[in-house]
DNA sequence: TCGATGTATCGACAGATGTCAATGCGACGT
DNA sequence: ACGTCGCATTGACATCTGTCGATACATCGA
């Protein structure tokens, strides 16, 4: 399990996104729309999600993140946090180590929001 | 002063947005990519959009959006400029009013950038 | 059991962001 | 010329955000 918090539902992905040229949104569907994007609004969490995504196997942990992005480990942790709060990662915890993945649906499901 | 600022080039959409699991991205592709996002996080930015797309001609004016959003004039008209200087939107004077429509490729690029 | 190691959390801080009322600026119509 | 109307800008404010150092927590190896 992957403990963290269970909080937080991390935003179901399922439901994220509701094309945006599709006709009017709703504040909820705005709303929803918005969390994802403002997760990938900052350029830290878009070269992080890369650096994942780019890793050997489609995984990394934090100490793997730190240098490339030149930021603290704090830092890095609380980006990550950030990502799979909004579904855009996972996180799994292996032995003493941390490995986040890139949700490929949940950014095709982005993806599709974009589309007319 | 400031004069407004015509300055920035609202942001080249043409290069917008290498995809972001194609490799890991450089500083300056993150942060490019991280701009149009950030402009796509905020919930009243992405109901703007699509109450602009879901207009009968695709455009709209200030006066036409305030009420369904639901805030002030001037906070409408600071989001807008925003999507503008993104390269979300575009903005055309005819007479007393602004025309603002839905720059379609820059969310078909955007849209792009988040496909495997 | 103990020390080392990888992460997360906390507390703090500067800077960015969303919002509004007030005001300025042009473009009309009379 | 003058008043009106639509929009942008300004100034102010509370809140959110990104960042770090310090610290707590958990897991592993010896």
């Amino acid at each position: 399990m992957t403990t963290s918090l269970p909080l937080l539902p991390a935003v179901d992905s399922a439901v994220c996104c509701t094309p945006v040229t599709g006709g009017a949104l709703t504040t909820e569907e705005a709303e929803r729309t918005a969390r994802t994007f403002k997760a990938l609004g900052d350029p830290t969490r878009v070269r992080l999600l890369s650096l994942i995504a780019a890793s050997g196997d489609g995984e990394a942990c934090i100490c793997d993140l730190t240098a490339p992005v030149g930021l603290s480990q704090p830092t890095v942790s609380h980006h990550m946090r950030i990502l799979v709060e909004a579904g855009l990662a996972t996180r799994e915890q292996r032995g003493r180590w941390a490995y986040y993945r890139v949700v490929v649906d949940a950014l095709e499901s982005a993806s599709r929001a974009l589309r007319p």
